[in-house]
DNA sequence: TCATTCTCTATGTATAGACTTAATTTGCGT
DNA sequence: ACGCAAATTAAGTCTATACATAGAGAATGA
């Protein structure tokens, strides 16, 4: 019970890597810099080496410190800039928006990849995979629309399953874990059978999206979806806000 | 326990990480089941509680797993598929791409802010701010379109740079670090001025990025950068196969 | 039946100490 | 001057131990 000035108990290594981080951003330790040693940071705040080192390597995978043996910890030069996007289940997405999801199977056939297909999967042309379409809607509206191909060979059980009343994405995703996944922006006018799924007008500048994923047995599936127009996916990134003063910003919708 | 041939000694807790990751890829571990807890862990393991600690952690951190105080530690049920998308400087697309990287500043002047970009900065509509127009060329052909606002208090020293000739975005990024930044994309039909300046059509497709960042002042800047067609963003998500074996090797025994 | 409190357990965090490893520095020999 | 080897240093990792804390489940009472 001895009083600890932190109020509400935040834990030791974030206070540290939160005073550090400040440090960096108010150029008190500027670009470059090589800070104290972690012996000396853990006289300064009163802790345990092991514990500094923490508070270090969490801003070190930050991208704001630059650690390596007997040289020392610098600022990093320039930070590393960088997001992460989360890829949700469409369902969710549709639903989270407060509208009814529902989903229709347009095609679904065997068929041999053609070749850019066979290029991003790393599989030989011509090979006969699944190749379905579908549209995703949210309250009856054409919300997403899917071309897919997928790999039967790396996802068991694929056969039993009939994708014209399951959403191919949510069993994917639940029944055959991915170790890489590859994704990718774009964009693209819409042609005459886009638009008409889409219910929109050719031309219409679409965003695209690319996913790839692979389990040790090879590419799963590769999937082309091109968004509804006007849709956006946001992403955000930042330092870790959870043990930061706050600023009162509301959840960011991420697609 | 006795075969101990870990060959290239590699961190122990790296090492429970990828043992625990193979059996949840296996499917020895299901999604929703628990697994044995720490002080288990480590005695099968044969290692620390501290060590198993570090281990479990980074594969929750990763989205493999789902911990709690008390309930113990089970397989996420359906794994958080996020990707990083790293934010790089124009000039470094360009010049990795090996062609010669140019700038042009279109137009720069002070101007009071609309309505929409008000809206996303946080700021009064009507306020005065810096708002700047500019092509990336790479090998004289046009890479990238940016229409950037900025807000001079949050980015001190400002006042003095002569953005015709230095690159604003690369400034900003070096002198004014920021806490945290917002990433959107989305598509758009290349208006008059766009196609102009992008040296495509009107109506064309457009990848458009936008790009709010703060600091502890406030917002810094915004920008909408127009890609030029064709441009693909692309990102990478899995688990870090940097200490992963390579395939074809044995189960990995864990040291 | 339901709400409240209590208890106990698995995770969360911190610690000192020891050892390992990479890489800078220094010093030596040619 | 130069190249090479040894000393040194700071980070990287692991361990054993301790205590904190959330929260599931049991015990309690109305």
């Amino acid at each position: 019970m001895t009083d600890r000035r932190t109020g509400p108990t935040s834990p030791k290594a974030q206070n540290i890597a939160n005073e550090v981080r400040r440090r960096i951003i108010e150029r008190e330790w500027r670009q470059g810099d090589r800070i104290p040693d972690e012996a000396d940071l853990a006289i300064e705040f009163d802790a345990a080496r092991a514990t500094v080192n923490k508070a270090l390597q969490l801003l070190a995978d930050e991208g704001l410190l630059d650690r390596r043996r007997r040289a020392g910890t610098r600022v990093t030069v320039d930070p590393i800039r960088k997001a992460t996007v989360s890829i949700s289940i469409v369902r969710e997405q549709v639903e989270q928006a407060g509208l009814a999801y529902s989903y229709r199977v347009v095609a679904k056939r065997r068929s041999p990849i053609p070749a850019d297909i066979a290029a991003r999967l790393g599989l030989p042309e011509g090979k006969m995979l699944v190749h379905m379409r579908a549209v995703h809607y949210g309250d009856g509206r054409p919300f997403q629309l899917e071309d897919r191909w997928i790999n039967p060979p790396t996802a068991p059980g694929l056969e039993e399953v009939d994708f014209w009343q399951l959403n191919a994405n949510e069993w994917l995703v639940r029944n055959a874990p991915y170790l890489r996944a590859e994704l990718a922006f774009s964009a693209a006018n819409a042609d005459r059978r886009e638009a008409r799924l889409l219910q929109t007008q050719v031309g219409q500048a679409l965003l695209i999206l690319h996913r790839t994923t692979w389990n040790d047995r090879g590419p799963i599936t590769t999937v082309r979806v091109a968004c509804q127009p006007g849709h956006l996916i946001s992403t955000e990134a930042g330092y870790d806000r959870s043990h930061w003063p706050a600023s009162g910003t509301p959840a960011p919708e991420v697609s």
